[in-house]
DNA sequence: CGTGCAATG
DNA sequence: CATTGCACG
């Protein structure tokens, strides 16, 4: 499954690629509605770590469709899953003896909804399950997971959907003065922070496709857009992705998230919702790549994005 | 879709057929699980009517798998639908020129759920909706309607199942008593009755595979198989499948339900719970043909049965 | 247009 | 092991 042939240099994504105008669809994008047969990926360069999250929108549905074949083809170090929708863990997701670690996280009382797992290769010094900043600890348990490694703080997270009708845009915004509020407790500690997940927010237009169709739209308000520029501005973090590519004409139309509905992911009609947040010192030094794996599409209405770091976790 | 090339005799049924052993299947058995691609059944003979009565377990997921084809190869005079569990009329479920008259029961308040819809060449004289004689009269509504022809009723309905653990059984029985005045108050009124539908009962060891293992299942408890023959007793009415078959060792092995699980159709495991029961007289002069159509599986749980009667309505 | 659940059979 | 509606996205 994986590719040997791929032997990729320190920094290939600071070199943009794969990106291309706005028009209707990117020269060369991708439009598969099922996952690849055979898939290759690149492999994790040497003396680097690569971390993965996905959105898989059901476990169960997933595994019919090739879940399995895309966490082998990335072999990351690290896995960091949202909606996984089970109310058990599932034994055998991954290889137990390649993941020795897992951390599962359930809704509170909402069987087959929402739910964030983790795996990682290397074991962490320390689980945070859920929020502890939030006003409600135990119902942000199946959303959010801080992982404390050696040298950072990972966070697989599942930010709360405002709703249809923006019926819980409230507390939306709750949770992302509470999650501003942790990241500063952890930020205190002096290690890095990864903050990972499908953070359900398009930050700026450049990371949708119809911008201004959908400025009501759970996701792209002002309200969740101001949210997260608060977090990066107080925390002091950055949308590794978006300062990769930069804001510039031929870097938009690369997406996480394309609806099931209205064939959005033939018509190239999506959004980017899955991200990876650093602080700026572990961006500047030590991200190699932030990538959206496009490709991916088929086992979820999302599809995977990835982060490769110079040195350990 | 029609076969041209039979010419049933008039009384092809009453010369026993397709019956077999008890043993797990019965030579020339059909276990197809999906509806057969190509469908010949037999023209209604010449000077005769065919009423069919088919629980179709749903009607959107039913259409998906073969029920026009169905439909179009039977070309009855009267269809009687049973559990559509829609919430509306699906228009052009049939041709509206072949069959100008049709009625919909709908269950009153719990949408998806259970429903019968009858079509028919000919109008009738006048339509009974549910169960006048019943407790509850509204909420019969989407289990049984009675059509007056010239010269017979035809009811077409669907019996409330007891439920698992039998929490229903009292309703059912509820149900018996009603159904069984209604059929005598019509029975006064000097025309002949045909009373068919999914009656959800086996009423004896012979209609159903595992008669020793099921007592207490729904469908083959003591009461519900009593309040069947008390129907029968007291509104002198016959089951004319099993007086046409009798009820000897060859008799047994013809199904109308298969459930979907444990591979009950491979298995030849089955239920006859669909039936034509009609008052002695009509059994006698009118009635050329009972049957079950076996190989009709696939596009429900049960398969059609048909009734072919001698004249008109 | 998908996921999951719950009720129903 | 199917069907449906529902909540959610």
């Amino acid at each position: 499954a994986k590719s040997t042939t791929t032997s990729a240099p320190i920094k290939p994504a600071l070199t943009k690629k794969g990106s291309g105008s706005k028009s209707p669809l990117r020269a060369g994008a991708f439009t598969n509605t099922s996952m690849p047969t055979t898939l290759e990926l690149p492999m994790t360069p040497e003396g680097c770590v690569k971390i993965t999250s996905w959105n898989v929108s059901g476990l169960n549905a997933s595994l019919k469709k090739g879940f399995k074949s895309y966490i082998k083809a990335e072999d990351a170090d690290v896995i960091c899953l949202q909606e996984h929708k089970v109310s058990q863990p599932l034994m055998n997701l991954v290889d137990p003896k390649t993941y020795p670690f897992s951390w599962w996280g359930f809704e509170k009382d909402k069987k087959g909804y929402a739910g964030v797992v983790v795996f990682s290769k290397t074991t962490p010094i320390n689980v945070t399950a859920g929020l502890p900043t939030h006003p409600d600890p135990d119902c942000t348990k199946g959303r959010i997971v801080t992982l404390e490694y050696p040298t950072c703080f990972v966070l697989g997270s599942y930010v709360p959907n405002a709703g249809q009708g923006l019926v819980r845009l409230k507390e939306r915004m709750v949770w992302d003065v509470a999650l501003k509020e942790w990241l500063l407790q952890i930020k205190a500690k002096d290690k890095h922070i990864i903050w990972t997940g499908d953070l359900n927010v398009c930050h700026k237009p450049i990371d949708l496709r119809n911008p201004t169709t959908n400025t009501r739209t759970p996701g792209f308000t002002n309200e969740e857009r101001a949210g997260f520029s608060a977090i990066l501005d107080k925390v002091d973090l950055v949308d590794t992705f978006r300062e990769i590519q930069g804001e510039g004409e031929d870097a938009g139309g690369q997406y996480s998230y394309f609806s099931y509905r209205f064939q959005c992911r033939v018509k190239g009609i999506g959004w980017r919702l899955d991200y990876f947040v650093t602080d700026k010192e572990l961006y500047k030094d030590r991200v190699v790549e932030s990538a959206i794996r496009e490709e991916c599409y088929g086992a979820s209405d999302h599809v995977p994005v990835v982060l490769v770091l110079k040195g350990a976790l």
